[in-house]
DNA sequence: AACCGCGACAACCGCGAAGCT
DNA sequence: GAGCTTCGCGGTTGTCGCGGT
């Protein structure tokens, strides 16, 4: 038994155009089942994460609009690491998506403070210490790569609440090491008190995600078939828009 | 022009829950 | 009820493009 080896990486043209297909025959479940028969050398997991983040009609692409992004702010104050949670709230925005805003808006917060923070007790040794700065090693900030660790050049602004919070935070971790995560979400859920209050009340969004799965796909079912029998692909890839710079 | 830092995004992995036999 | 399979979630890593130096 000669096993071609499972495909990893970036997905193809053809490789979404394949599963759009499968997909559309037989509905969004049994990816193990639809990974096989499609003949994507990929997994079934693979595929359903290639369509939910990617391929899924209704999907909105782009920046988050600042309403949005409070929204992000209040329900992740609400709800913690929930993503998907606080993804069913943003129609056409992914888990994913929401999660990796998250991580990239706070993790330039954090820093912000932490350039904050140093500056403003450049005579007092006692909070930069708890910091994981070039030349403090031990504290458990764990920064996956050499964007975490922050520049000391940048200026930025922020609020007096996060102050406070991020002051906190070094306050404890100077104690027992504490995890950047956990800052951020302090970090949030002052953010929050001062300046979201209310607003969820006068946003609540209708669920459109919870219903145009199926049916705004079917409509094109057709279309579909007749562009993969036309080799039209490339007309239908581009609807969905293909990685970046689509 | 080359390099670097950073943001944005895509994709993988591990684990637990849910569903099925 | 047990064992197995499938699915979904959250965390993490990798890659690319852009702007600044």
């Amino acid at each position: 038994m000669v096993q071609e080896e499972t495909r990893k990486g970036p997905w193809t043209e053809q490789e979404d155009l394949q599963l759009v297909y499968f997909v559309s025959l037989f509905g969004e479940r049994r990816w193990d089942f639809i990974a096989k028969v499609s003949g994507l050398n990929r997994t079934g997991k693979s595929c359903r994460l290639r369509w939910v983040n990617y391929l899924h009609p209704g999907l909105k692409r782009g920046r988050m609009t600042p309403q949005e992004e409070r929204l992000v702010l209040e329900l992740h104050s609400r709800w913690g690491n929930r993503w998907s949670r606080i993804a069913r709230k943003l129609p056409g925005r992914t888990d994913n998506e929401i999660k990796n805003y998250w991580r990239t808006h706070m993790r330039k917060k954090a820093q912000e403070k932490k350039r904050a923070l140093l500056s403003s007790s450049s005579s007092s040794t006692s909070i930069s210490s708890s910091l994981s700065l070039p030349d403090n090693p031990g504290v458990n900030f764990s920064p996956k790569s050499k964007s975490e660790e922050g520049s000391l050049h940048d200026k930025g602004s922020c609020s007096r609440d996060l102050d406070l919070v991020v002051k906190a935070a070094g306050e404890v971790s100077r104690e027992e090491g504490y995890s950047m995560d956990q800052i951020w979400e302090e970090i949030a859920s002052s953010e929050e008190v001062s300046s979201i209050q209310g607003y969820y009340k006068s946003f609540s969004p209708p669920m459109i995600w919870d219903y145009c799965s199926d049916s705004l796909w079917r409509s094109n079912e057709e279309d579909m078939k007749m562009l993969l029998l036309m080799g039209g692909g490339d007309l239908v890839i581009s609807n969905y828009g293909h990685g970046r710079g689509s």
